[in-house]
DNA sequence: CGCATTCTCTGACTATAGTCAGACAATGCG
DNA sequence: CGCATTGTCTGACTATAGTCAGAGAATGCG
C-alpha cells in the first residue's frame, strides 16, 4: 500500500512536470548537477548508446559529451565504443555510479513519503487517486490525431498492431484476406481517410473510413493501443472520423464488428450507433451499427 | 466554464510546481528570463516595497537589485524611495510594465487552454476536478502542527481570532472573562498544551488540552482559519491533542461546544466523541463531549 | 549626538546549462 | 577506392541565476 501511493505521487510528478515545462527534479540534485542527475538517472541499469541517451533527452551532443566526462572522472560511468559500429559509443554505469543511482532513487522516494506524511491514511488514499486522474487526463491531452499516409511506417505499424490484436482475439484468428478490404488506396482521399494517433511522436491509435458514392461510408481500423486505453482516445478517434466523414458530405457512417470487442461495441452504443441488421457479409463479424449524422 | 477550468489548471501548476520544487514557469520566459518574469509578476498592479518582494521570492538582494536595474532599462518598471522611511525603496510598473505582465498572464491562460482543448469537455471537468482534490490536499501536506508557547505572537493571534469568531457566531456574542478560562499558564506545559499549525509559515489553526489532576483532561481552543477549511486539518490537530494527552498520561478528554459550532459538533462525533450530561456551568455551552482514549 | 541597524546597491566572482563550429574517426555506398 | 554520412568530441563562447563582501545613505535609539 505504501509503496504503491509514493509511487503514485513519483509517477505523477513526472507526469506533470514534463508536461508543465520543468525539470524541477531539483530535489536530485545538490549531490550532481541537475543535469549529470538526469543523464544518470536516464543511462539506467543496464546502459545505453550515447546518442540514445541524447534523444531522450533533447539534449546537445557537446553538453552530454562535457557531462559524460565529467561523470567518467567522478567513476561513476564508463563510456565505451559499441560492438557493433565503432563509431557509436555506449555508456554505462558503474558500481559507484549504480550506489549513486539508487541513492537518487532513494531521495525521490523520501521526498514523495515526506509529501504524502503529514496526511491522514484516507488524505493519501485520496491525494493518489486524484493524482492518477490528473495524470491519466495529461496524458489523454497529450494524443494528437491528425490524417495520415496509410502507407507511412506510423499507419502500416497501426494497422499491424490492428491486425495482430484481432487474430490473436477472434476465436478463429484474423485473416485479411478474407476479410472485408482496406487497402491504402481505399484510405486515402478521395476514397477513405486514415487517422493516425500519437503521443510523443509515438503512434498510438488510428481509425478509417471508407466512402462510397451511393452508400453510407463504412468505420474501419479502429484501434487503440493498450498503453493508452482508458484515456478516452477510442471516442476522440470516433468524434474525429465523424466530423471527416461529415465535411466529405456522409450523412449515415456504418460498421461491423466481432463479438469478442466488448469495448469497441460499448463504444459503438455510447457514441448513438445503433444495432442494424448485417449489411454485408463480412465473416468475421457478429454485429452490424449504424449511425446518422 | 471555460474560464474556471482555465483558472482551475493555472491555480494547480502554482501549487503543485511549488510542492515540487521547481520554477518552471518556464513558458513564461522566452520573452524576459525566468527572473524578471518572476518578479515582474510579484510586484503586482499597485507596486510593493523591494524588501517585501525578495522575501517573498526568497531572492538574493544583490540579484533583485540587478534584475530591477534591467526591468528599469527596460522601461517597465519604476523604483523609488518610499515616502515613509527612505531607506525603503518601492517598485512600481509602468504602463509598458503592466502591458508585459497582461501579456505572461495571457500566455499563461493560453498554456493552460492548451492543455485542456485536446480533451472532451466531460474529459476538461474531471481533469478540472482532480486537479483541484490534488492540490487541496498537497496545501493540506504543507501544514505543520507543532507546541507553542501561548505567549508567542503566532499563538496570540489564532487565540484571538478564535475570539474574533466565537463573538460573531454566538447569538449572545463572547466574552472569554465569563467562560471558563484558558490562560496562556493554563495551556503551558505541565499545566496544559497548545497546538499551532502553520501553513508556509502563517499560523493557520490551533488547540489546547487543559490537563487535571483528578479529573479528565479538556480539550479547549479549537481553531481553523477560514482560508484552509476543509482541508482535515481540525481532524489532525484532534489527534495530534489526543495523542499529547495519550503522552501526558490521560484516559479521558471532554469539551464543552456551543449550538453554532456545527462543524466543531461533527467533528467531535466522527472522531469518536460521545455526548455526556453538562459536566461544567460553562455559560456558553449546549453540548459536552467526551471520549475514552 | 553618535553608534548600531536597516535597506539597497555595486563590484567581483561562481556554477549551471547550454550553443555553435569544426575536427576526427568509423562506416556505408556507388 | 573515394566520398558522403554518422557519431562523438574539443574549443570557444553565451546567458542565467545566483553568492559574497562591502560601501553608503537613512533611520532608530539610548
Amino acid at each position: 500500500m505504501e509503496r504503491t501511493l509514493v509511487e503514485r505521487v513519483r509517477s505523477f510528478n513526472r507526469t506533470v512536470t514534463e508536461r508543465v515545462g520543468a525539470l524541477h527534479d531539483h530535489f536530485l540534485g545538490r549531490a550532481h548537477a541537475l543535469g549529470e542527475a538526469r543523464l544518470l538517472w536516464e543511462i539506467g541499469g543496464v546502459g545505453a548508446e550515447i546518442r540514445e541517451v541524447r534523444g531522450r533527452l533533447a539534449l546537445d551532443s557537446a553538453y552530454v559529451s562535457r557531462l559524460l566526462r565529467s561523470l567518467q572522472r567522478q567513476g561513476l560511468v564508463v563510456v565505451e565504443a559499441s560492438r557493433e559500429d565503432r563509431r557509436v559509443r555506449r555508456v554505462r554505469l558503474t558500481a559507484a555510479g549504480l550506489a549513486e543511482r539508487a541513492e537518487l532513487d532513494q531521495r525521490a522516494d523520501a521526498f514523495a513519503q515526506a509529501l504524502l506524511e503529514p496526511l491522514s491514511v484516507r488524505q493519501q488514499v485520496r491525494l493518489a487517486a486524484a493524482m492518477a486522474e490528473v495524470e491519466r487526463l495529461l496524458l489523454a491531452s497529450l494524443v494528437r490525431i491528425a490524417v495520415s499516409d496509410p502507407t507511412s511506417a506510423d499507419a502500416r505499424w497501426c494497422l499491424e498492431q490492428y491486425a495482430a490484436e484481432l487474430n490473436e482475439r477472434f476465436d478463429a484468428g484474423w485473416d485479411p484476406a478474407r476479410s472485408i478490404s482496406a487497402q491504402p488506396h481505399e484510405l486515402t482521399p478521395p476514397a477513405g481517410i486514415l487517422l493516425v494517433a500519437h503521443m510523443r511522436e509515438a503512434p498510438v491509435g488510428c481509425g478509417a473510413v471508407k466512402f462510397h458514392a451511393h452508400a453510407p461510408a463504412e468505420l474501419k481500423r479502429m484501434w487503440v493501443a493498450p498503453q493508452v486505453r482508458g484515456l478516452g482516445l477510442g471516442q476522440r478517434l470516433l468524434a474525429a472520423l465523424e466530423h471527416a466523414a461529415r465535411e466529405a458530405g456522409v450523412s449515415v457512417l456504418r460498421l461491423e464488428t466481432n463479438r469478442a470487442l466488448t469495448e469497441a461495441i460499448a463504444l459503438y452504443r455510447r457514441a448513438g450507433y445503433e444495432e442494424v441488421a448485417a449489411f454485408n457479409a463480412e465473416p468475421y463479424a457478429h454485429h452490424w451499427f449504424e449511425k446518422r449524422l
